[in-house]
This record gives structure tokens, sequence and C-alpha cells, in this order.
DNA sequence: GTATGACCTCAAGTAACCTTGAGGTCAAGG
DNA sequence: CCTTGACCTCAAGGTTACTTGAGGTCATAC
């Protein structure tokens, strides 16, 4: 991981983000912003010195990015969730808003599944089960139909 | 995938299950199934002709390793969560419910996580955020520390 | 003036998690 | 007897999400 040193970072004129200085403020490599971009899922120009610049508003990009990352959200489908935020401009609050609610709906879906699992490995742990058949955990045809255990992506 | 459909499926002596049968219970593919074993998450014996055979209370770690991928805990951290789960004889309920119980709190600590970052978005919405500074998406130095947006294992 | 540091590109490597393919065994069914 | 289906092994391939490496450009710092 090449990191950039956060230390050397100056004020950089009118509100342009060097990639060093995105990767500090948003904890993602310097590398990976890179190849976020490459999936055009950022964007950015370019100085004189063909080096990238990014608008602020890119940092919430990179935010979001980072937070579905942590809960298992594949960047494929951030493309999708992403459909309706310009890249080319600072996106305005409605559209951030959407946006975000779209984001706590993926949060909600997320939470919802843990939140069965978890109910259903109590129920085991109070039925001393485990057992077969009884358990909700090994017969996914059942209460986890339509979210099976099956071969799925991630 | 190879399924071996399950249509086909006797009852097999003895109470032990062949791998196609173990793949259709579970909803785990063959070469899963074999991967696994490969990694030590389970074991087989084999019968005469050289053919895998799992005792019924394989069922239940291949259902738990496939909740663990469901909420994206990595394989090698069940290694760990197994450790104490015999693999070559039926573990006890004491066994199970301890491991249980384990999986119980891995899961409470995603769900947390999760909650946190719901939270944190529905302030974003409410504040007609994503603002630089006030949001703590933004700023992962602050609520976030400890758990920070970085770059971290899934 | 040369060294350093932040950046650039492009290609290849890595890790997790499997799947696919080639080539083979064996038992039961028609 | 021949085919089919379920299984076997081992090696190679695939996806996601990056990282690493080689080789190069500038501008500032000493």
């Amino acid at each position: 991981m090449t990191s950039y040193g956060s230390a050397s970072l100056r004020a950089t004129p009118d509100d342009w983000l060097s990639i060093g200085e995105v990767s500090a403020r948003t904890g993602a490599a310097v590398s990976a912003l890179r190849f976020y971009e490459e999936l055009g899922l950022i964007a950015s120009d370019r100085d004189h010195r063909n080096q990238r610049r990014y608008p602020r508003h890119m940092l919430r990009r990179v935010a979001l990015i980072s937070v579905a990352k942590r809960i298992g959200i594949p960047l494929q489908d951030l493309q999708e969730a992403f459909a309706d935020v310009p890249l080319d401009r600072p996106p305005s609050h409605q559209e951030w808003q959407r946006a975000s609610r779209d984001w706590k709906r993926r949060l909600e879906e997320r939470r919802q599944t843990i939140e069965r699992l978890e109910a259903e490995l109590t129920g085991c742990i109070g039925c001393g089960c485990l057992s077969m058949k009884a358990c909700a955990l090994l017969n996914p045809g059942d209460a986890l139909a339509g979210d099976g255990v099956g071969p799925r992506r991630l």
C-alpha cells in the first residue's frame, strides 16, 4: 500500500484534493482509489502534471464505498447505487438524500438477515439444538427460503 | 457446480451420508464440500470405494459454514470458531452450546456495526448532510475509530 | 545539481473462495 | 455387456478487490 504520508500535506489551492489527500482523509489506499476510478465509481480531473485532482464532493463517494465494503456489499452493486449521483458535479442535496435512503435500505436488509440468524441461533441454543429437522439453520428450505444457504455471491 | 441431483437419493445405511446428500441437504456445492475438507473445516471417512461418507453431525458444521459465509465471516476465522468442536465424533451437547454462543457473539458484533452505520446514515439524511466535517461517515477518526474505514479485511 | 517525494502507467501478483475440466473407478440397470 | 450416474483426483481457471513492482515524470528542498 502506497500511503503518501499525510504529514506533508499543505492546503491545496482551489479546493482540489490530490490522490494522497483523498487517501489520507478517507482511509482508502491510493491504489484502491485508482482502482475505483477504473471501475467508474469515482472520477478525477488532471492538473498540468497529469496528476489526479479530486473535487471535495468525491470524498463522500469514497466514504460510502468504504462503508459498503465494511458491510460486504460488492462494488458492482455500487455502480447501481450511485446511478443517480452525478460524478462530474457536486450532487444536489436531493440527489444525496435519495442515495442515502437507498443506502439505508441496504443496511436494513443486511441487519435483518443477521437478526433472523441471531434469532434462529438463539433458538438453537435454547433448545439444546443444532439437532436436525427442528433447526431452521439446518433446513434452509424453510425459514430462510428466498435467502437460501445455497451457492450465492457474498 | 456439480450438483448430483437429489432425486435419486435412497436411504443410505448406517446413517452415513454421501457427498451428494450432504450437498443436497446443506445447499453447499459438492466442490465446495471437498474444498472445505481440504481446509480442515470438515472431515469424512471413506467407504470401500473410496467415496466420502459423512456422519450426520457434519451437516451442522456445514450449515454453520454457510451461515458464516452469508454474513461475511472469512473461512479462516472458522477454524478458530470450530476449535473446540471435534471433527471425529459427534460433539456433545455442551460443546455445541459453547460453539453456538460464540457464533451468536459474532452475529451480534456484526449487527451492531451495521446498526451504528444505520444510525449515522439516518443522521446524515436528517441533517441534509453528507456534508463534510459534521458527518461521522466522512470522519472515520471520530465515531468509527477502532473500526475505521481504512484498509481492512472484509 | 542531485535527491526526494508525490505522483504517473501498465502488467503482474495475491488472497479468498470456489468452479471447471480432464481423465478415471465402480456398481447397478436395461 | 455397455451405459449411466455418482463419485474420485489433480491441475488449472475464474471472480472480486486490490497490492506490488518496474520504470518514469516533475517540482521542491538542500
